[in-house]
DNA sequence: ATAAACCCTCCCATCATGGGAAGGTCAAGA
DNA sequence: TCTTGACCTTCCCATGATGGGAGGGTTTAT
C-alpha cells in the first residue's frame, strides 16, 4: 500500500506519517524499488492508534510509550492507565485554568455597557500591574 | 530606562518586547546614541497591558486591536466588549472540548483494572478506527 | 506515448517563547 | 585610568505538530 493509500486508510496524513518516521514514533517503512513507502494492514492498524491517541490530546512522547505497551501482550495495564490518568489530570489542570480565565474575562464583559461611551472595565482591568 | 529594567517593571521579557516591536505590535522605541532602546513610563504601562493580555490568553492579532482601542480615548466600549466576549466563547469552546476528552479518557480509565494483567480498555479504544 | 496523479526529499512557515553566540557599551571598584 | 562584569545589540536556531510548495522521479490509465 502507497503512503497516500495508508493515509486515507488510517486518517494520518502523508505529510505526518513521514514525520512520525522521522522522529522515530513509527518504524522506518519497508520501500519498493524505486524508493516508495509501502504499508501493510499492520502499519494502518497502528497508524490509526498513533492518530486516535493525537486526538486524546496525548502528547507525542506519550504516544510513544503508549504504543511500547501496545505492542507488547504481556504489558501491566498498570502502566495504560498511569499514563492515561497522568493525561487526564493534564486536562483537568488545562480546563481550571482556563475556567478561571473565561470566569473572570465573562464577568468583566459583563460589567462593560457595550455602548458609544468609552468607560470600559475590561480595559482597566487590563491595564492593572499583574 | 533600560530594556532590563522595563521588562522587570512590566514583567515582560527583554526577548519579548524586541519581538513585539519587530512584529509592529509595539511602536519602535527610542534609542540611545550607542543604540540602546530607551523606555519611559508610558511604555512600561503599555508592556503592562499586553503582558496582562497574554496572560488573558488573546492572542497578539486580538491584543493589537485592543492596544488601538485603548489609546482611542474615544473608543466604543462596544468594540472592546466585542473583542472580550469573542474571547470568552473562545474559551468556552476550548473548555467544551478539552472537558469531553477528559471524560471519556476518565471513564476508560475507570474501566482499566490498572493491575499486572495485559487487557485494557484504553489500548482497546485507542485502536479503533476513528 | 502522454498526461494525470502519485511519490520522493528538502526547505520554509506557523505561534510565542527561549537559548546562545559574537560583539559593543556602561558603571563600579582597584 | 584600567579592568571586570553586567548590560545591550543583532542574528541564528529550537521548540511541537502541522501544512505548503518546489523540483524531480514513478506509476497508471487513457
Amino acid at each position: 500500500m502507497n503512503i497516500g493509500e495508508a493515509a486515507a486508510a488510517s486518517g494520518v496524513s502523508p505529510k505526518m506519517i513521514r514525520y512520525y518516521e522521522e522522529v522515530g514514533l513509527l518504524p522506518s517503512a519497508a520501500r519498493t524499488a524505486s524508493g516508495y513507502r509501502s504499508y501493510g494492514e499492520s502499519d494502518i492498524h497502528r497508524f490509526r492508534f498513533v492518530r486516535r491517541s493525537r486526538d486524546f490530546g496525548f502528547s507525542m512522547e506519550q504516544i510513544g510509550n503508549l504504543l511500547v505497551l501496545w505492542a507488547d501482550r504481556a504489558r501491566p495495564s498498570k502502566e495504560v492507565k498511569e499514563i492515561a490518568l497522568a493525561h487526564v489530570a493534564g486536562l483537568d489542570e488545562k480546563i481550571r485554568h482556563l475556567t478561571e480565565l473565561r470566569d473572570v474575562l465573562n464577568h468583566l464583559a459583563h460589567q462593560c455597557h457595550g455602548d458609544n461611551r468609552p468607560e470600559c472595565p475590561i480595559l482597566q482591568d487590563l491595564e492593572r500591574p499583574a
